[in-house]
DNA sequence: TTTATAGTTTATAATGATTCTAAAAAACTG
DNA sequence: CAGTTTTTTAGAATCATTATAAACTATAAA
């Protein structure tokens, strides 16, 4: 299996369950943003049988600590997370409640000019809100 | 009082309650970050009367869309909310769970380059995340 | 003023995403 | 295989937030 040693790599076992949430959340031609409830509705779909919904929390998680997924830094009352692991950064549709990805090339260079004692930066991430 | 005329000019009735949590949230030499529960713990302390918990809530959101407060964007059980509602950014401190103000002066000038159709960009926030 | 009414507050219940629990199942190690 | 650890699972618990609907209040008109 192709993910398996993906998830032995960074000391997962790979289960049944992991196995095939990679396979709905990899095995895509592009890159997703999605809420717990969309890939429990993916699962439902693409996939005969049916996940837990604490496996489908517990496995999103490990995926994240592990690197594989983002959470995107949003306000909403579900977490959004993205398959997208590239630094890159969102518009956030108000209006259509989506999320579209914006590349770091289509921002210019950003240059973050205060520093904080004994912190190191991790990441920045650019959210733009669009309106009609 | 102060602030009456301030809700009034943005049609909200200045209510005692109202007047109150202006006073919290505006009578300070610096703004600050706040979750609904820390505003219930602040009033609690400075005010003597307690406000009820469901008016906390329709207070914040109504000061919101009038625009006395922002919503920070990002990933949390609990929402945030700055007083600072000048055009200006974060810091997100993992470890210590604590937002920094970071001021626009102190990031680079943003030029965000590619266009959505029929939309026009509201708000460019960035979240800069720190780890020790 | 009084009165009418539209807006607000309130306690409490409801909702809903997420986390917890603890027992059964599966994966791993030797 | 036998023993151990990890994972899955259904269901319960948690907790922030929102809804409800009755009591209250600000406001404007008479």
């Amino acid at each position: 299996m192709k993910y398996t040693e993906k998830l032995r790599n960074s000391g997962l076992r790979p289960t049944k369950q992991r196995l095939q949430i990679c396979e709905v959340l990899f095995d895509t031609e592009r890159t997703f943003h999605f809420t717990i409830n969309d890939l429990v509705n993916k699962i439902k779909k693409q996939l005969n049988n049916k996940i837990s919904l604490a496996t489908v929390y517990n496995t999103v998680h490990a995926f994240e600590k592990k690197g594989y997924l983002k959470q995107i830094p949003i306000n909403s009352n579900q977490t959004y997370f993205d398959t997208n692991i590239a630094d890159h950064h969102h518009f956030y549709d108000l209006k259509e409640e989506k999320l579209i990805d914006l590349e770091n090339s289509d921002v210019g260079p950003i240059n973050i000019l205060k520093k904080i004692d004994g912190k190191k930066i991790k990441s920045v991430e650019v959210l733009v809100k669009l309106e009609d």
